[in-house]
DNA sequence: ACCTGAACACCGTTCAAGT
DNA sequence: ACCTGAACACCGTTCAAGT
């Protein structure tokens, strides 16, 4: 019922209007009906008119990837190695809740915004006073992201998972092996 | 040159020769390039012609991925706990020659075809003699399994890894993680 | 600067033919 | 049964406008 928009009519569109209808369809429907054409319709702008606030498609599900990350709580107690098993149980509980993400996130690899590095700072901090050093930081934090992430895309509620068959609830499996990564780190010091 | 086929005249086309052709096309262009109509293009063929020999392309892709796990290598030993770490580094270093195909495995929640059937009977096997019972098999094959294909994700050649800063050669990096893994395993039965 | 219309170069897939 | 031509319902993105 609104009258339509002719060229040059402002529809009261910003970056972050894209990327929070992009959440939001990402979240209701899906990564497979994440489109650029999908995204204008939910705001009711013409395809092409988001491309004055995001560069591409690839670069805002970058920033979507990063933004998740946003809700990973840093770990408050004084034992690295208690922290370091919070921080990376709070990370995979944030990868769960974005299911669809998550076989995203493996294909770029992770992600280089502030969030990835923000926890990038605090995991090297944590297996520093857990005693490591040199590559062996890197090493380890390598080790425990793989774990987070892998986990959490096995761990997805819908799919019928071939290694998951007759296996207790995820996150008390995923506790379990990063108890094992956690030792194992912390002890091959 | 040829003459150009009408319609009813015989390609030659198998299914074989389509899967084969998807496989060259991944290998050489990526994933990202291999698309049904480029299939087609190579084997000379309309697009649609592929529908007389793969359902779908999602059908074909998920074959693509069982048989790539062909490649993965029986452990011989006796040693359950070596034969273990074997059949995980065999896993790995198959992932890793196609690295292309890695986050569509984790996408799909890994593979649900013969290959990926044998190399969990063999992993279930190799567990039990290791002394697990129970959920607890179930449960390591998860952790092993994520973890393979989680470090394969994360250590493709092309991709600039934010968790691989100051880090050694990733097959190295992918064995300690697996060692803790192992011990972990077994050490907690 | 921000938006539209139209277009470009693609996709996977289906359907009605032809042999 | 196997293949083609044509079409359908989509994609992401660009470019030349208009205000």
């Amino acid at each position: 019922m609104t009258t339509p928009r002719g060229p040059g009519q402002r529809a009261g569109l910003s970056r972050d209007a894209v990327l929070g209808a992009a959440r939001l369809l990402l979240a209701e429907d899906g990564l497979e009906r994440l489109t650029m054409r999908a995204i204008a319709d939910a705001l009711g702008v013409a395809p092409n008119a988001l491309y004055s606030h995001v560069a591409s498609k690839s670069a805002m599900v970058d920033d979507l990837l990063d933004g998740v990350l946003a809700a990973v709580a840093a770990p408050s107690g004084d034992d690295p190695a208690t922290s370091l098993r919070e921080v990376m149980a709070s990370t995979y509980d944030v990868l769960i809740a974005h299911a669809d993400l998550v076989p995203v996130y493996l294909a770029r690899q992770g992600s280089r915004g502030p969030n990835a590095q923000r926890l990038g700072v605090i995991m090297n901090d944590l297996l520093g006073r857990a005693g490591l050093e040199g590559t062996a930081v890197g090493e380890a934090r390598r080790v425990l992201i793989v774990y987070a992430i892998g986990f959490a895309a096995f761990s997805t509620p819908g799919g019928t998972d071939p290694a998951a068959v007759g296996v207790e609830p995820a996150r008390a499996n995923f506790d379990r092996g990063l108890g094992w990564l956690v030792d194992g780190i912390i002890g091959a010091d």
